[in-house]
DNA sequence: CGAGGTTTGTCACCAGAGTTACAATTTCGA
DNA sequence: TCGAAATTGTAACTCTGGTGACAAACCTCG
């Protein structure tokens, strides 16, 4: 199956396009373009302003964003299927979400020009945006609720059991990154995750976390 | 100044309206309605789905989110010119964000089905309410990226920044609630907020805070 | 197959935030 | 005006989680 094919069917599933047919499918295709990337790269290069929406075809990506004092703030992963829309042109400033690839990856990129193009013919697709952008806004509410309101290990918890429930129940990434979008160290993440595996809620490998008991890790995050 | 006359003048200096002409806050104020709320009353009422924006006409509410537990968890205030848009139509589960009256009052409310008969003449509203998400979006990240890069000195610097621009100097909240949306104890907070008055940062008064130097509080929050 | 880098598991130490409790101050309503 | 409730200021104690350092297990590339 070509990566055009793999995103058109990503694109069909994805909840924020339910209630647009096909066309306005076969339009973000069109318009947009399919990039390949290697381990590493930055989503968006130099120049590139990277308005627009950006879709995970094939591969990982981390997410970044800027926190005070020039800081880099790893707050997640994005695995196929996940799609997210940013813009520049509200408060200008820097980037607001920076994507890294933690493997090789294709992803479809519709930037912001694409997106108005589209909207000439089918000015609904903003409405698709409004709904990305609110899934989007509904995970970063989630993690901020989380990092507030939950301890270090219901936190730990809370979190392998959001990216088990999205992403798959196998988990590649290594206990460092794990640790970083938790705001914990690398330590306390090990000694939590041997607990977990203790009492038989997941599987430990090298660089990777196999979820077994997602409602035994809910059960930890509400406790 | 009539309620009608202060939205309209709120929603003209909004960013996320920028862009659109007279005709659409026109619009938003002719198919919206115009709410009167006591403290302590939720913002949406039993029945109200609430799916739609919201606009802080006059008072002050508090943005509260559910998190895992059934905990709610408070993560922000609101002030005059302050939006929100919010639906229920993705994924379906509890509402993401309930908001909370903590002064009388005035909300300019307008519903999905409203934005909806406004869409029928002006597409174009979509692309506001997608920047309006956007711009939630982007609090909703500093808000993580603070709470999980910062340790609790920077953390409480930094929000008081945020809020000290976003919504003036002065802030009008107590000791209790600003350690709750931080993740923090009254305490903690209690002990860095004395410090940061014998700095000269900001004065302290009962159920209130001054913000006197916003450039001194983001230098402590990227120390 | 072997070297080097990466990732994971473990230790002792300690800074820093939470907890509990209480007094002082301010506000608001009767 | 007075009293109750809310808010702020302060103390001693506890204990979780961070730090730094290191060994073992694991991958990858030459």
């Amino acid at each position: 199956m070509s990566h055009r094919e793999r995103a058109a069917e990503l694109l069909t599933r994805s909840v924020w396009l339910q209630g647009h047919g096909p066309p306005m499918i076969e339009a973000l295709l069109t318009q947009g373009r399919i990039v390949h990337l290697p381990t590493g790269a930055w989503a968006q290069s130099e120049g590139d302003e990277q308005t627009g929406i950006t879709l995970v075809v094939e591969g990982a990506v981390q997410m970044m964003c800027a926190a005070p004092g020039g800081r880099e703030v790893l707050f997640g992963q994005a695995g196929p299927g996940v799609a997210l829309g940013q813009t520049l042109r509200f408060g200008g400033g820097p980037r607001l979400v920076t994507l890294i690839c933690v493997e090789p990856s294709v992803l479809l990129v519709v930037p912001d020009h694409a997106l108005t193009r589209i909207a000439a013919e089918r000015p609904e697709v903003w409405q698709a945006v409004a709904a990305l952008v609110y899934l989007q806004l509904r995970g970063a509410l989630m993690i901020a609720a989380e990092a507030v309101a939950l301890p270090p290990r219901q936190r730990l918890a809370a979190r392998l059991d959001m990216m088990a429930r999205t992403g798959g129940p196998s988990l590649r990434m290594n206990q460092q990154a794990l640790a970083e979008m938790l705001g914990l160290s690398r330590k306390t993440v090990n000694v939590y995750l041997l607990g977990f595996q203790r009492a038989g809620l997941l599987t430990l490998g090298y660089g990777q976390i196999e979820v077994c008991d997602t409602a035994g890790l809910r059960r930890v995050a509400e406790s």
